[in-house]
DNA sequence: GGATTGACGTGTC
DNA sequence: AGACACGCCAATC
């Protein structure tokens, strides 16, 4: 019994460290669904939903752009807990994205 | 129950 | 290199 697409998320998402940042499709891919990332951002919806215990805010898109942030209790907040975790946000956008980003395939293996 | 949409990304032109 | 097309598949209408 393999965890679920949506446990692996959760999991690699809790496993982010803090100040640091990856991608939906990073997640993905390290899953072997590459183009599914989109499938990501769903489980992050359930996750900022029906589990807020995930720090959905580490994850942006490929562009470091908060494009989720609209689905956070308050649309700032994740600019905000990024920021507290000493990432600079600018116009909507991580600041030197690719310094902070964490790349779940050199860091996790499921194997 | 078919059509549309969506926290994205890759591939192609 | 920028722009467009497609894939992914769950959830919603």
């Amino acid at each position: 019994m393999e965890l679920d697409f949506y446990d692996k998320v959760y999991d690699i998402v809790c496993l982010i460290p803090k100040g640091k940042v990856t991608s939906y499709g990073a997640i993905a891919k390290a899953l072997g669904v590459t183009r599914s990332a989109r499938m990501v951002g769903k489980a992050m919806n359930n996750a900022t939903t029906i589990t807020p215990n995930i720090p959905a805010h580490r994850v942006v898109n490929r562009n470091g752009l908060l494009t989720g942030k609209m689905h956070f209790k308050t649309h700032t907040q994740m600019q905000e807990l990024l920021e507290k975790e000493g990432i600079t946000i600018k116009n909507d956008k991580i600041v030197n994205f690719k310094a902070h980003f964490w790349d779940p395939l050199t860091n996790i293996s499921f194997d």
